[in-house]
DNA sequence: ACCATGTGGTTACACGTGTAATTCCGGGCT
DNA sequence: AGCCCGGAATTACACGTGTAACCACATGGT
C-alpha cells in the first residue's frame, strides 16, 4: 500500500514561472488577466507559451483555500432519487451556472439529521448549496454552511428557513391538489402511494400528509400503501385491491402511477371506473398511458433564474425574491 | 457586489486549539487518531469537547492540499443522460466508496475534446475517475489525470487506454446483438433509433455502428432513424413509418422502445407483427409494454466490485481485472 | 552519575495559489 | 542635478491542514 508507483510530478504555476524565465506572480496574473496590474504583451506572450507547454492546470483547492471560497455549486441529491423532471431540470441548471464560473456538483449521502449533513456539505466549501429538498434543513443547518463559507442557500420548499433563499414548493400542496381532484370526482376511499425506493420519502409523505388534510376536511378517507418498484410488488398490491376497497389512488409519481395501473388492469381492475389515478410531474409517459395519466404538473423556475439569483446572493449577499412552484393538475382521462 | 455581507469568521483547527489550550498539532492529531502519535485521554477529551463546541468542520481543499490528493472520486456524466439502470448503479457505487472514506460526486460539463475534458476535471485534483463512457477517453487526457495527481482511472469501454483501467464494455457489440437478433427473426429493414437528445449521441453512434456491422456480414439493411423523447416527434416518425419500410427497430433505450411503440400503435401498426421492437437496459418498463418489450440487458459489475478495484488502484497502483459487461437479450413479445 | 526509554506535547515546514506591498528602472520635468 | 512618475516585474505573506522533527520530563536500569 502506498507504494506511490509514478509520481509524475504535478506542474505547478512555479514551473510554469520558471519555464518563462519571471516570477510566479506574474504567472500568476497573466492566467487570472488581472485588471489591477500591468504586465507586457512580451511576457505575458511568453506565460502562457508556458503554461500551454506544459500543460499546466490550476489546483482548485489551493485557489480556494486562498480565496476563502470555491467555485462549486453543491446539489446534495442522489442521482436516482431524482426524477426525470428534476434531471433534466438540473442539467440546464448546469448549463446556466457555467456561464457564471462556476461548477455544478451532485452529491448524496445520508444523513442522520440536517446538521450532520450540513457539515459533511461544508467540508467542501462550496459557494453555494441548493437544496432540492428544503424542508430537510433547519436554522441551525443552514448556519454551519454560513460559517464555512457558503455564500448563497437556495432552498426548495414550504417554510421560511433563516439564512436561506426560499423558493416557494409546498409539497404538501402536491398530495393535497391530487386528493382534492379525486374527491371532486367523486371518490371517497383515497390511496397514496408511498415508493419504498431509499430517498423518496422525503417527498412521499408530506404529499400523504396533504392528502390527509384534504381528508379531513371531507367525508374522504386517506390510506399510505405501500409499494416498491417492480412488477411482482406492483401485482402483489394489484392483487388484494379489492379487499382494500379503494376507489381512488395518488401514486407519487408517473412512473409509480404507470406500473401501478399496468398492474390493475393485470388484476382486472379498470382505470379510471373502478380505480382513478393521479400520478405527478406531468412526464412524456403520461401520455402515453392507456387510458391517458392524469397527473400533478410541477412548473419549476427557469434555472436561469435561480442560477442569477443564486450568482446574486453569492456576489452581493441579496437577491430577487424567485418565482416559487406553483402545482397544476392536468387533467386526462385515468381520473 | 462583493459587499462581504457577513463574514462569521469561519471556524479553524487554531481555533480548536486556542480553546482547549493545546496546540494545532494536538489538534490534528486527535481529529484524525492518527496512531504514530500518543496523546493522554484527558487532553484527548478536552479536544474532542472544544472541537464540538464551535462545530468544527474541517476544510477538504485544505486537507487535500496538504495530502496532494483528495478523497473525491469523480464520476463525469450528467444527470439526464445517465438512465434508470446507471443512475441506480451510480447510487449504489456512492454508497460502497462511502465505506471506503471517499466522496463521490457526479459532475457534467460538455467539452469540445478529451484532454480539454480532462483538464477541467484536473482542476479538482479527485482521488480517482470513473468514466462511464470511457471510449470517449485518450492516452493523452488520462496523462492529464495522472500529472494531477488522479491515482485511479475506470474506464468502461471497448478498448485499451493507457493509463486507465478498463472495464469492458462495448456499445458496438450492444447494437450488433440487437441486430442479429432481428435479422434472426427474419427482420430485413432494420432501423436503429438515435436519440436527439444532447448527451446521448456517445453510446448511440457505437450501437448504429454495430448494427450497421451485422447488416454488411448479411442481406439486411440498417437505417438510423431520428426521434426526439416527445409525444410530437414519436407520432411524427410513425406517421412516415410505412414509406420507410422499415420492419424492425432497434430503440436505443426500453424509455424510446416504449415511445415508439406507443407511436407506432397510434398510427395502426402491430407489434410484432408489422415492425418488431427491441429496447435496452431491461427496465422494469420493458415488463409493462404491450407487448412485453424484448430488451438488451446489460449487467454492470457489482458496485462494490468496482469500488474495492478503485480503492486498490488508489491505494497500491494496481488492482485485479474487473469482470467486463456482457450484453445478453432477454427475448419477449415485442420481436 | 548517566544513559536508554517512554510519554505527552510543541515548533516548523510544506502543499499551490492570489494579491498587497514593494522594488527597480528609465524618462521627462523643473 | 534632483525629483517625481509610471510601467513592469518581484518579494512576501496568508489561506488551513498534516506530519516529521524536536523537546521536556519522568522513570528505571546499569
Amino acid at each position: 500500500m502506498a507504494k506511490e508507483p509514478k509520481a509524475p510530478a504535478a506542474v505547478t504555476s512555479a514551473d510554469v514561472a520558471r519555464l518563462a524565465g519571471v516570477s510566479r506572480a506574474t504567472v500568476s496574473f497573466v492566467l487570472n488577466n488581472t485588471q489591477a496590474h500591468r504586465v507586457s504583451d512580451a511576457t505575458r506572450a511568453r506565460v502562457l507559451d508556458a503554461a500551454r507547454q506544459l500543460d499546466y492546470v490550476p489546483h482548485a483547492a489551493a485557489r480556494s483555500l486562498r480565496a476563502g471560497r470555491s467555485n462549486l455549486v453543491l446539489v446534495p441529491a442522489s442521482v436516482s432519487a431524482a426524477g426525470r423532471l428534476v434531471s433534466a431540470w438540473v442539467d440546464d441548471l448546469e448549463s446556466e451556472l457555467e456561464r457564471h464560473g462556476y461548477v455544478l456538483v451532485l452529491h448524496a449521502g445520508r444523513f442522520p439529521d440536517p446538521v450532520r449533513a450540513a457539515r459533511a456539505w461544508a467540508e467542501l466549501r462550496p459557494a453555494a448549496v441548493v437544496a432540492l429538498d428544503g424542508d430537510g434543513l433547519t436554522g441551525q443547518a443552514v448556519e454551519v454552511l454560513g460559517r464555512a463559507g457558503v455564500r448563497g442557500v437556495i432552498a426548495f420548499g414550504s417554510r421560511e428557513v433563516a439564512g436561506a433563499h426560499l423558493v416557494g414548493l409546498d409539497q404538501t400542496r402536491v398530495g393535497a391538489l391530487a386528493a382534492e381532484h379525486l374527491v371532486a370526482r367523486g371518490r371517497r376511499t383515497l390511496g397514496v402511494v408511498m415508493p419504498q425506493e431509499r430517498g423518496l420519502a422525503t417527498f412521499a409523505r408530506p404529499r400523504l400528509a396533504g392528502a390527509q388534510g384534504v381528508a379531513a376536511r371531507s367525508t374522504a378517507t386517506v390510506t399510505p400503501v405501500e409499494l416498491s418498484y417492480s412488477l411482482e410488488s406492483a401485482a402483489e398490491l394489484a392483487g388484494r385491491w379489492r379487499e382494500s376497497g379503494l376507489d381512488g389512488v395518488f401514486a407519487y409519481n408517473d412512473e409509480y402511477a404507470a406500473l401501478l395501473m399496468h398492474a390493475l388492469r393485470g388484476a382486472g381492475l379498470a382505470v379510471p371506473e373502478d380505480v382513478a389515478v393521479v400520478g405527478c410531474d406531468d412526464l412524456v409517459l403520461s401520455g402515453m398511458q392507456q387510458p391517458p395519466l392524469t397527473s400533478v404538473r410541477l412548473d419549476l423556475p427557469t434555472p436561469a433564474e435561480v442560477a442569477d439569483a443564486l450568482h446574486e446572493l453569492v456576489d452581493g449577499g441579496t437577491a430577487p425574491q424567485v418565482r416559487g412552484v406553483t402545482p397544476v393538475l392536468v387533467q386526462r382521462q385515468s381520473s
